[in-house]
DNA sequence: ATCCGCATGTAACCCGTTACATGATTCT
DNA sequence: AGAATCATGTAACGGGTTACATGCGGAT
């Protein structure tokens, strides 16, 4: 795991977290109901990655017996959680993290806005442009020089990996767009 | 892992036996050389998953002490491994797959044409379409009602997903007529 | 003589998966 | 009364990550 010792699940907790407190079950049924449900929703990860958090003293539970329902426990940031958040945010763009780790730049940008700015956001994203644009044309290359000997079907996943690359470069390049227009 | 009993890393490795005979080293040399190095080029994940295909006796490792260099365990697939790879590659396409394990579905592909033959790679993109088919607009749907009450970047990203498939989809009908055309 | 690349491995740790367990509340 | 839903957990297991260990052969 990265030095902090917080999962990619534990980064996607605090996210959520940061948007509002959150009992497990809340969480669960984002990752059961929403496109967010690329993450697991089975208990038997989430309800002890709460618990890492809560030993990291990241985030606090509090348990709401209140009216009817059975008791829950709602968690929400503390202080620390907040900038072990902004400190994953604020991480620099590497070429590793696109190739190995593209899920995770999207899961941050998700949150940056809100968390640690606009500014920070389009920063993010030139970032990310920038690697983009070096990386896609290494794969174009490779595709072009190794095509003659690979199987049909292999050049073809490859052209299907580079196809999401370019729309990822796209795609940012809208997001910019979009930040600008909008200022 | 799968009832098989095979990683996601362990298909990897079948597969990439399946083309040529190769030692751990070489595949570690595949991993971090090509685009296949989504994969780790770690040790401490490819000699144990080799064992582990071996162990299962879908795989057999012979020991090369040819001229020069250091001994080499060189691993072929047995009669057992490509009926096993057979069977993953041969598995129907769902829609959990489609969500959840997009990165396997293209491993298999790549395999596909060199061990099952095209009209078996063929009836898999066909399928693949018509999975992306319903999901795209589920995922557009979904965005479309919810977009208001969701943060800027998190809608953006949301975005970048669908893209993904929409993609994803494009490639599809791309690769079906690369191989009407051809036949 | 030394250092780098080849080549194979091991061990501790972490965490996600799977499956099971439990109890309260609301619906029918 | 019984079923479904709400809500929280635990335990075993597997496998990937990280880091370390080893030893040979060719290059400088």
């Amino acid at each position: 795991m990265k030095p902090s010792g917080i999962s990619l699940l534990g980064y996607a907790l605090l996210g959520l977290l940061s948007q509002q407190p959150a009992s497990g079950y809340d969480i669960r049924k984002i990752f059961t109901d929403t496109p967010m449900g690329t993450f697991s929703n089975s208990p038997g990860a989430i309800y002890p990655a709460l618990r890492r958090l809560e030993a990291g003293k990241l985030i606090h539970g509090q348990v709401e017996n209140a009216s009817g329902l059975r008791r829950r426990k709602v968690f929400h940031l503390t202080a620390a959680g907040t900038s072990a958040l902004k400190e994953w945010l604020n991480r620099p763009v590497s070429c590793e993290d696109v190739v190995h780790a593209a899920d995770e730049l999207m899961l941050r940008f998700s949150f940056m806005e809100q968390i640690i700015g606009e500014a920070a956001a389009i920063r993010f994203l030139q970032a990310l442009e920038k690697e983009l644009e070096g990386y896609v044309p290494t794969l174009r290359k490779y595709l072009e020089s190794h095509q003659a000997g690979m199987p049909r079907s292999g050049s073809l996943a490859l052209e299907s990996g580079i196809r999401g690359y370019e729309t990822l470069l796209g795609w940012c390049r809208h997001a910019i767009k979009t930040y600008e227009k909008k200022s």
